[in-house]
DNA sequence: ACAAAACTTAACTTTAGGTTAACCTAGCAA
DNA sequence: TTGCTAGGTTAACCTAAAGTTAAGTTTTGT
C-alpha cells in the first residue's frame, strides 16, 4: 500500500481537534495532534507530518511562531503548513503567508471545504506515486507495477525489500539514516530491529549488487548507480 | 539567473487584468493574459505558464470548465492553478478544488494578499536551488550525502572526519578551539584526549591537502579556502 | 488449512573507524 | 645548549555498528 499522508493538526481547544481529526482520518489520512506550538513542534520533528494545520490563536506559542519555528528545522523546512484563522482576517493572512505558510483554512470550519483544500495541498507535494518508472544505474524501478528490472532482467522483490529500495532511489547519493528508514517504511510506531533493516539491505544487495548500497557507518545507507 | 516565474490570468474584464498584471509584474514574474478560457487554455498550452490564474466567472467557457480541460493536457497537468471567485463561496471552492485547482482568491482583491498567495504557491513548486551544495576553496561539501568533492574528485569520509569539516568549513577562516570542537561533535559530556582532535585533522589534511586546515598555536584550528 | 513466501529476530562474527599511547619535531626561552 | 611546550605522527588497540546466518513468526495464496 502507498502509504498514507499523515497531517498533525495543533490547537489549544479539544472541540477542533476532534472536528479535524473526525474529517480527516475519514478521508483515510493518519493523523496526530498536539495542544499547543510548543508540543506541536516537538511532535513535528518526531513525525515528520506531511500537512501542519496550525491554529493561529493558541497561548504560549502562536501559530506564527510555530510556523517560523518549524521552517527552521531542515527537515521540516518543505512540509505544507496551513493556519487556521478567523474568517477575513487578510490582515494575518499576509503575514502568515511571509511566516511561510502554505494556506489558510477559517473558522467556522467548513467540513468539506477543509477536504478539499488539504486534498488540493497534498496532491501536489506527494508527487512520489505519479510518476513510475525511474531508472538510476541500470535499475529500473516500476512503482506501479512493484518491479524491479535489472540489465534487462526483472526480479520481483517482495514489499519492504521494495520499499527500501523505493526510498533509497528516491534521492539517489543522499544518505538515509536509520530512523529515516524506520520512519517511512515502518512508521514512528512500530519498533523492529535494527538488523531488520540491515537483512533487507542485505537481500537487496544480493538481488540488485553490492556496489549500488553504500553503508556510512554510524550515518545511514545510500544508493549510488 | 534564475528564470522568472511565469502567470497567466484569464479573466473576461479587462480591469481585473490589469490589476493582476500590474501587481504581479511589480512583483517580477512574467505574466500573459487571456480574456477567457477558451484562448486562456490556448495562450497556456503554447506558454506553459507556472501559474494559472483563472475567474470562475466568464462566458463561454467558464474557469471550473478551463480547468478541468487544463488537466487533462499532459503538458499541464502540473502547472499551479487559482480561481478568481466572489467572497464566501464556499461552495464553488470545493467544486473548485475537485476541479483540480490548488487555491482561491477573493473578489475584490487585496493586493498585498493576492502576491502573498503567487508568492506562496511558487514557493513551493519552484524547488530549485537553495540548499546543501557548500562550496569552498575547491572543495564541495554535501551534508546530505554525505559527500565531498576535491576538485571533482569524490571523497568518502568517515563521521567524525566529516563533521569536523563541516563545523571547520562553516565559519571559514574562524578559529576554533579544541574546547569549541570537542562540544560540537563529541558533546560536552564526553570525553576524549586532545590528540584525536589532531589526529582527525591529520586525516583530513591527509585527504583535502594541508593548506586549508590551519592550526593556531595555543589557540585552535581553521579552515581556510 | 496448508504450504510457501516474506518478515523479524536472536546470536554470533566481522570490520570500519575512533581512540589512545608512545614517540617525534619544531619553536622558543632561559 | 638544554629543557619545555604544543602540536604532529604512527600504529596498535578497542568498540560500536554493521554483516551474516539461521531459526522462529507472520502473512499470503491456493
Amino acid at each position: 500500500m502507498v502509504k498514507k499522508p499523515k497531517i498533525l493538526c495543533v490547537d489549544d481547544e479539544q472541540d477542533i481537534l476532534d472536528l479535524l481529526t473526525f474529517n480527516l482520518e475519514k478521508e483515510g489520512y493518519e493523523v496526530c495532534t498536539a495542544p499547543n506550538g510548543r508540543k506541536g513542534l516537538e511532535v513535528a520533528k518526531r513525525e515528520i507530518p506531511d500537512l501542519i494545520i496550525l491554529d493561529v490563536m493558541m497561548p504560549e506559542m502562536d501559530g506564527m511562531e510555530t510556523c517560523r519555528e518549524i521552517r527552521e528545522i531542515p527537515a521540516l523546512k518543505d512540509v505544507l503548513i496551513t493556519f487556521l484563522t478567523a474568517r477575513n482576517e487578510d490582515y494575518s493572512q499576509i503575514a502568515g503567508f511571509e511566516a511561510g505558510a502554505d494556506d489558510f483554512i477559517t473558522k467556522p470550519i467548513r467540513q468539506r471545504l477543509l477536504v478539499s483544500k488539504v486534498k488540493a495541498l497534498l496532491r501536489r507535494s506527494t508527487p512520489s506515486e505519479a510518476k513510475q518508472g525511474v531508472s538510476i544505474g541500470g535499475i529500473e524501478i516500476d512503482r506501479e507495477k512493484y518491479l524491479v528490472t535489472k540489465e534487462g532482467v526483472q526480479i520481483q522483490l517482495p514489499k519492504k525489500e521494495f520499499e527500501l529500495l523505493v526510498l533509497l532511489s528516491s534521492a539517489p547519493g543522499r544518505v538515509f539514516t536509520r530512523e529515516n528508514i524506520l520512519n517511512s517504511i515502518w512508521g514512528n510506531d512500530v519498533i523492529v530491529g535494527d538488523r531488520t533493516i540491515d537483512v533487507h539491505i542485505r537481500k537487496l544487495r544480493e538481488k540488485l549488487g553490492d556496489e549500488n548500497f553504500k553503508t556510512i557507518k554510524g550515518v545511514g545507507y545510500k544508493f549510488e548507480a
